[in-house]
RNA sequence: GGAGAGAUGGCUGAGUGGCCGAAAGCGAUCGCCUGCUAAGCGAUUGUACGCCGAUAAAAGGUGUACCGCGGGUUCGAAUCCCGCUCUCUCCGCCA
């Protein structure tokens, strides 16, 4: 959420950063409920503060063994209008959240203004397309004739978006898993963390999914609690309402987890294969920073990402997301897109987003100055790196052959017991 | 699932109705002292929100709230009552 202080002193200039994502929200309101609920807060500070010095005085009476009666009876009133009032505050203030709440980031000076995907610029592209000999096929016709993806049955088991995966497809896909880890844990300096997989209401509030996009997560019955959509959100929360060292920023953590989301509203989208799934595994990269570092950490959680796929050797781009294609918590994404051949078409496998304080004021994840001994909200940062899923998909779609078999990426060579290549049964 | 105990500041731990935002100790920071270190002495040491502050911010001042969370009783609640959450111990069950 936005800072009610900054979005009391700069109503215009909020107003138009909105309106560049395409986003219109009552300011008015906004207004209307601030001024209210500082005045009724006021109102009522006050009239504790008479009843605290009363009080006091009524204590004193006793004491002394004088009549406080006349005291208690207006204590008595004073008090009941204090309740009244409350239940008022209390009122106005989850109105003036519920506003807040829903408001999404303002954009980073440097994000492109644009309405659609279309206008997102592309900063780097690497890697030369495969050229085949061959009509490149999409992964679920591969991964179904070498036996290693069951579509059928992963639909049996649970339904639609859900995949079996089998043998050599299941050792792929957690060779990836654990290949990312190495070199994220490894050579790129973070600390892996295995987390819950479910999350409560706090926890999803903090990182944004709720309570705006409640439709887009499974919930456990009768419970309070969600499957994660990411493991940015236990691992973001991780610190929630925590106040950090100074000497500790930047902090770097790297999770595997799988993801889970309901996908509603997606229908008919990516109907066929792994793309897009109700439940897909993924390792995740999420950075605590001071406000000074965020956008140097921004560019090597990016590169972080990218080098998974240098590494495993397939061609990608990486495009920064234009003001209407940003996320709502996100003050700047990069997306990372892997080529596809089977697709003919880049596809997204990273998406790499600075939060700015967002959502660390929702949180409440602070850090201490040293110099000055005042707290601060961090700046949280996170990136896939890489969906598991959809790297699976390039390596398939990238790696074969005419006949049919997938090469293993080199890099993955030591993940799956020096096996060169996945041919059919 | 059954039985019991507990939750107070960075930590340990007092506090059973007003003098408690909270003793004491530890830790930390600053200063003094000291050949260095240790010891000693002194001071400081939570967060949030509102208001005042010469304009924005800060310094500073002031008020309110916060002793796991939510409600209740009372003129007044860390303290009494009810509900919840979490932690610990024992039993059962289980990977």
């Amino acid at each position: 959420m936005l800072d009610i202080k900054f979005l009391r002193q700069n109503l215009d200039q909020v107003r138009r950063k909105l309106a560049e994502r395409g986003q219109t929200i009552d300011l008015e309101q906004f207004s209307a409920l601030d001024a209210r609920r500082r005045n009724l807060l006021q109102e009522v500070e006050t009239l504790r503060n008479e009843r605290n010095t009363v009080s006091k005085e009524i204590g004193d009476r006793k004491k002394r063994k004088a009549d406080a009666a006349d005291l208690i009876a207006r204590m008595g009133e004073v008090s009941a209008r204090i309740k009244n009032l409350d239940a008022i505050l209390e009122e106005t203030e989850s109105a003036l959240e519920a506003i807040v709440m829903t408001i999404p980031n303002v954009p980073h000076d440097s994000v492109v203004r644009g309405t659609s995907s279309e206008d997102n610029p592309i900063v780097r592209t690497w890697g030369d397309l495969p050229r085949l000999a061959f009509p490149p096929r999409p992964h679920w016709e591969l991964g179904e004739s070498l036996g290693i993806l069951d579509f059928t049955r992963g639909s049996k088991i649970a339904g639609a978006r859900f995949t079996l995966y089998r043998g050599a497809g299941a050792l792929l896909e957690r060779a990836i898993i654990n290949f990312m880890l190495d070199l994220h844990t490894g050579e790129h300096g973070y600390m892996e963390i295995l987390p819950p997989f479910l999350a409560n209401r706090e926890s999803m509030t903090g990182t944004g999914q709720l309570p705006k996009f409640a439709e887009d997560l499974f919930k456990i019955e009768g419970l309070d609690y969600y499957l994660i959509p990411t493991a940015e959100v236990p691992v973001t929360n991780i610190h929630r309402e925590e106040i950090l060292n100074e000497r500790d920023l930047p902090i770097r953590y790297v999770a595997y987890s799988p993801c889970f989301r309901a996908e509603a509203g997606s229908y008919g989208k990516d109907t066929r294969g792994l793309i897009r799934q109700h439940q897909f595994n993924k390792v995740e990269m999420v950075k605590f920073t001071t406000p000074e570092t965020s956008y140097e950490e921004l560019e090597n959680l990016t590169a972080n990402a990218e080098e998974v796929l240098r590494r495993l050797e397939i061609p990608f781009r990486t495009v920064s997301l234009c003001t209407a294609d940003l996320g709502f918590s996100s003050a700047k994404t990069y997306d990372v897109e892997a080529w596809m051949p089977g697709q003919d078409a880049y596809r997204e496998i990273s998406s790499c987003s600075n939060f700015e304080d967002f959502q660390a004021r929702r949180a409440a994840i602070r850090f201490r100055r040293e110099a000055t001994g005042k707290v601060e909200f961090v700046h949280t940062l996170n990136g896939s790196g890489l969906a598991a899923g959809r790297t699976t998909v390039a390596v398939l779609e990238n790696y074969q052959r005419s006949d049919g078999s997938i090469l293993i990426p080199k890099a993955l060579r030591p993940y799956m017991g020096g096996r060169e290549k996945i041919a059919p049964a």
